[in-house]
DNA sequence: ATTCCTGCAAAGCTTTTGCAGCGCG
DNA sequence: CGCGCTGCAAAAGCTTTGCAGGAAT
């Protein structure tokens, strides 16, 4: 089964009411995987199917995957801006400075295994590099 | 010579004017050096003995600091907030999701000492940890 | 039938900008 | 003195909230 077949049916399970406008948005994340778009990105290309959705039903929405854990909010590009992993095994990623692109880095950087630190319980690691990607190189 | 007097020394130095306010800043950095203040913190603290300072002269200063490299900005805390660390050198942070508190992980890491990944050139290495801090171990 | 969602508009936060007057160097 | 900074207010981004009508289960 595809998943945003998956995901659609969490959903029901949840109780979270599956609408074409959701439809549209998982749709979307599911072929757009290595883009790791933005609120912004979401909605502009939604609006061409549905003219009339607003930024709130793609926040919504968005807030919505993440709870059930079918999306991760990254903050690994420019200054407060947000943008969403729909892979949410994990991986680490890279983001130039140059052309704004956000890549994931597939090998696993298994740098930390423990899971305290200080005395603290680490129940997170985020772990992101930023440079100039292979595209960008010569310039 | 005490770190304070040194980035005063070295604003002259870059043509950046010292002034009443931004010293008023450096020493609330200096004496507050575990706490990683955010924006509003440093404007909290610094109107009491300056009334009319505004905001803006807090974003200023704080982006003329960064520039000449004597702050970092962390963004590893709660959404959309930034805070400063006044150490400047490598090192990461745990942040606790329980009582916001960052800390500073002063045992390196070293997990990663390449320059390139996937093709792509490193400038930069991002780690930071999220959990529960010793404190609020227990809750 | 109920409950949740949509879309709109308004409000919230943080950060940025424009500008007149002041002050550091 | 001259340039840069301050403080104020307004604006700009992004995100959240409130609400009435509408759709999903």
């Amino acid at each position: 089964m595809p998943k945003n077949e998956v995901i659609i049916n969490k959903l029901r399970e949840k109780g979270i009411k599956v609408t074409p406008q959701r439809i549209a948005i998982i749709n979307y994340l599911e072929t757009n995987r290595k883009y790791h778009p933005s609120i912004e990105d979401i909605y502009t290309f939604v609006i061409r199917e549905y003219p009339t959705i607003s930024l709130a039903t793609v926040y919504n929405t968005m807030d919505k995957l993440e709870e059930i854990n079918e999306v991760v909010k990254l903050r690994v590009g420019e200054e407060n801006k947000v943008n969403y992993d729909y892979d949410v095994s994990y991986h680490n990623h890279f983001f130039c400075k140059k052309c704004g692109q956000i890549y994931d880095i597939e090998e696993p950087l298994a740098f930390f295994d423990k899971n305290e630190i200080n005395g603290h319980t680490i129940e997170e690691v985020h772990a992101y590099f930023k440079g100039k990607c292979k595209k960008c190189q010569n310039s």
